[in-house]
DNA sequence: GATGAATGAGTATTCATTCAT
DNA sequence: GATGAATGAATACTCATTCAT
């Protein structure tokens, strides 16, 4: 592994575990065993380095979130790899939820990068409900996507920011991100067909189970 | 108006229209042409400042949303009231929205008095609902009125945070906020009483018009 | 009690307890429940309240050090009397001690004072010293009168900080005091005439007493 | 020369010259002609500093008092050896005597180590004297050993203090500590074997000379 | 690729003292 | 006599960033 991947990889995690602002360029680098000037030699910034993790973010949310077409879609598998997806980007990108406005706007480009990216996930994020109304899963009102889309993006976005208010601790567990994932399916519970509200009790237990869970396992 | 007060007032300000974190105790006697000592005979600390803008805040939620009891419940100017309240605070106080983080985690003496006044404002929202749902203008099941206040808080909390965020301008116009009001409305619309649609129709030509407004009116 | 002797009192009082260098000028005040401009009506300075302590402090030091003259110098009354007030002296302002270097060449006005009231106690307690020679009590050789002036006289400057060095709680205790008062009979133990060998002893008890008694009693 | 062992002379240098409290790091950095910034670059501290200092000072003590066994420490030599030793600490740590309440209590785990280092000296100083006994140098009766060395060290740590507050002028000169250095030996002047006087002269002599000489020689 | 010493602007806070009322 | 608001200079410490080696 590269120093240049590894300095990204430390700072990602020294940022989800003690907060981008706790975290120096120097705590980078002691953490790694390299000199501070090494840091700067890969990256020119701190921000910089976020730009980075940012990039790593971008690509799991296109990745995961590109719309399955067809039958397939239909299959419950289906099901678990969105909400999967939903919940390691909340927990593996938490310090970047948790200081969202902070960091977007001490940096512009970032800002703008952030917004197209949400501008991207708010088109498949509807391309692929409508995908799901066709394959007669959901049964959204078309005038409602938009709103719904919005509403679920904005519960993904603040989840680790809510709960993260919620406690004295400023460390979220997996187990709460695993409410979040729960949370997201409440909201689209109106809209599940009708013969599929055996299949959706299933998924939602599935998640309120994790939830209950004190360690932190990770589903595969 | 006191000095003391008048600090309370600048911080608010500046808080508000700069962010929390790019305040300095030193802005804040600048802007008030007053000697940083006299801030500091006032107030033993930035935080304390802080904790006296908090107790505004704190008042403000209470006084706004002690649930109305009886008939009177049911008429419009309820609505109005509670939802320019919402207005109020989001608007007044919306650099602690903005960094609502970052400020309760670095004071645990002021994230215990948030919890507390969450919890007080809990217990209101959903008797205030259950009221309405006695006076026949909503109709929510009981076990979805616990949900549903979790849901409204949320929103409430964290749309100042989630406008921040979809705009490089970092200051929120009003015209957002009441954009958020109106998406509050949106959210208990499922649960208006069939013959009550016209009165929402009417709140949400309303607030959805002051959304539009590109000035920063008050209504009063 | 006028306005002025309270302060001067409590400033004392504070200053013992807590050093003076951590006893700022509202503390006093505000013990008093008076304010600062009061303070500052009665007194121009702090200093000019440590001027007004070390006053009292000379008189102490003037008063109980002239010299008794005549054979009732021989009687062990007189030992009492002498030992007590070391003892009354290094207690009562002890503050005084802690921080005499740092005091003193903060105000060279006050430095020469104590300079003067020091050059009038080593007179005094020489004339003392050779009085009790001539009444036989003691039998200095006239050489060792100076030096032993000095050992004495340094012997108690120091003892405070001495003590207060030894221990990790800058307050001391009478019985640390008491201790330091048989030192100083231990210093003259060598000069005392060999039939007075009993007289010591007994008062030399009374002492070891003292610093052995765990409450704070005051001997009178 | 380090930048870090540059730091610790110019600021034991300042320390000495104008008193520790009235010495800032930002002082020692522009003394330096460094920025403050590199100065916590290589201490933590203010107090991080003085723990380096007091290191030195410590290893001096322990150095220099290792007590000399057999024959040999009945030669002049080893009282020059250790007196100069008594010197060179006295003048070369002035500071930290002349504030000594100050810093300890400022900083317990200092004065955990001050403890430690004066405990260890004082046992260094019994084995020392009782070796003197052996070698028939001393005659000091065993059980006055312990408040001997008890008196010696009270002498050598006051030594400053009171000298500084002979004079207005808060400076102290060389010649003043060799005085302290002859002081010391009168102390120990009642226990010299009676053919040793000559011996003792001499030494004495020697440091009263040094005592008057008013430039700042250095005995080699 | 890597080191690590160096920069310097920035920030919250303290406290003896003043003075209009 | 007394109030209490106001002053302002002073201080320890941080951290993203640079650059000679």
């Amino acid at each position: 592994m590269k120093t240049k991947d590894r300095i990204v990889a430390a700072a990602l995690q020294l940022f989800n575990e003690q907060g981008e602002a706790n975290v120096t360029t120097n705590h980078i680098a002691a953490h790694l065993g390299i000199s501070p000037g090494n840091l700067y030699y890969h990256f020119r910034n701190k921000n910089d380095i976020i730009h980075r993790i940012f990039q790593q973010y971008a690509e799991h949310l296109r990745k995961s979130f590109t719309p399955v077409t067809g039958p397939a879609s239909a299959s419950p598998a289906v099901w678990f790899h969105y909400l999967d997806a939903i919940f390691y980007v909340m927990w593996e990108f938490r310090f970047f939820y948790a200081n969202l406005n902070d960091i977007l706007h001490r940096d512009p480009e970032l800002h703008k990068k952030y917004l197209a990216v949400q501008r991207e996930l708010a088109v498949n994020l509807q391309a692929l409900l409508r995908e799901l109304n066709a394959q007669q899963v959901l049964a959204i009102p078309d005038q409602e996507i938009d709103p719904l889309t919005q509403t679920l993006k904005m519960v993904v976005s603040f989840w680790v920011s809510y709960q993260s208010a919620q406690s004295l601790d400023p460390r979220i567990s997996q187990a709460v991100l695993y409410e979040g994932v729960a949370r997201v399916l409440l909201l689209l519970k109106p809209y599940f067909h009708p013969e599929k509200g055996a299949e959706l009790a299933k998924l939602s237990e599935h998640y309120q189970a994790l939830a209950r869970t004190p360690s932190d396992p990770f589903h595969k």
